[in-house]
DNA sequence: GCATCATATGCCGATATAGGCATATGTCAA
DNA sequence: TTGACATATGCCTATATCGGCATATGATGC
C-alpha cells in the first residue's frame, strides 16, 4: 500500500528534506514562489507541487498580492509533532545511560544490515 | 527520484504511522517482534521491517535474549526532530494571532484543492 | 481584447515504498 | 542431529512519490 498520502498526515509531509528547507525559509517572512525555487535551486513547478502538499496539510497559507501568490508559514501543525517527540524527552537520556553498557558490546557485533 | 530513503532519514523513518507506534509501544519497555506484531495487528515479517527501518535509522536497538530478540528504544534521534520543530515555536502561536484576519477572510475562497 | 508575467496542473518515467506470502536463517533443547 | 520456536529475507504487486517538461490557468496593464 506504498505509504500514506503525503498531503494527509503533517510527519509524511516534513518527511521531504526540502518541504523542511521551504518551512525554514518561510520564518523570515512570506515568499513568491518563484523566490522560494530560486532560493532551493528548483524549478518553479517543483516548488509549486511542494508548496501543494504543504498547504494540504496546512504547513503554509498563500495569499494573493497583485500577480504573485505570498505563501506564509503557519507552524500550528508543527506543534503536534513537536509535543509527540516532547513524549520521549525522558527517553533520550535515560536509554543513553541504562542502555550503555550493552550498547557497547553490541557495537562489533552488528552495525552493518 | 521518489523520495529519499526512509533509512537514511528519521524524519522518514517516522513518516509511517505503524512505526511511530512501535516507538510509543517500546515506552513500556522492550519487547520482542512478534509482541509488537500482535499489538499492532500486523503480520510478525512487516513488524521485522519496519523494525529494521528504526534499527537502521538508529531509534530502536536490539538485543538478544534466548529464542528472543528485544527491541528497545533509542530515542536520541528524536531529539533531533524535537528541537528541528521547536525552532518554529515562536511561530505556532505569533502565526496564529497575525494572520488570524486573513484566515477569516480566506475560509469560504479556498479549502479545497 | 491582447501580451506579459506568475503560478498551477497534467503527463511521463524512474524509483521507493508497504504489505502479503513463502521461506531462509538463527537459536535453543532434547 | 533433529525438531520446535523466533525472527529475518526474498520475491511480488499495487501504489505514491519526486522531478522534468510542456502547457493551462490566473492576474495585470495596455
Amino acid at each position: 500500500m506504498a505509504r500514506a498520502a503525503t498531503t494527509s498526515d503533517v510527519f509524511n509531509a516534513i518527511a521531504e528534506p526540502q518541504r523542511r528547507e521551504i518551512l525554514v525559509l518561510l520564518r523570515a517572512g512570506e515568499r513568491p514562489v518563484t523566490e522560494l525555487a530560486q532560493a532551493l535551486g528548483m524549478t518553479q513547478p517543483g516548488a509549486s507541487k511542494h508548496l501543494r502538499v504543504l498547504r494540504k496539510v496546512g504547513l503554509v497559507r498563500d495569499r494573493k498580492a497583485g500577480k504573485q501568490r505570498l505563501y506564509g508559514l503557519d507552524a500550528r501543525q508543527l506543534r503536534a509533532v513537536h509535543e509527540w517527540t516532547g513524549g520521549f524527552e525522558g527517553f533520550w537520556n535515560e536509554s543513553f545511560d541504562r542502555l550503555d553498557a550493552y550498547v557497547q558490546g553490541l557495537k562489533q557485533a552488528r552495525q552493518k544490515e
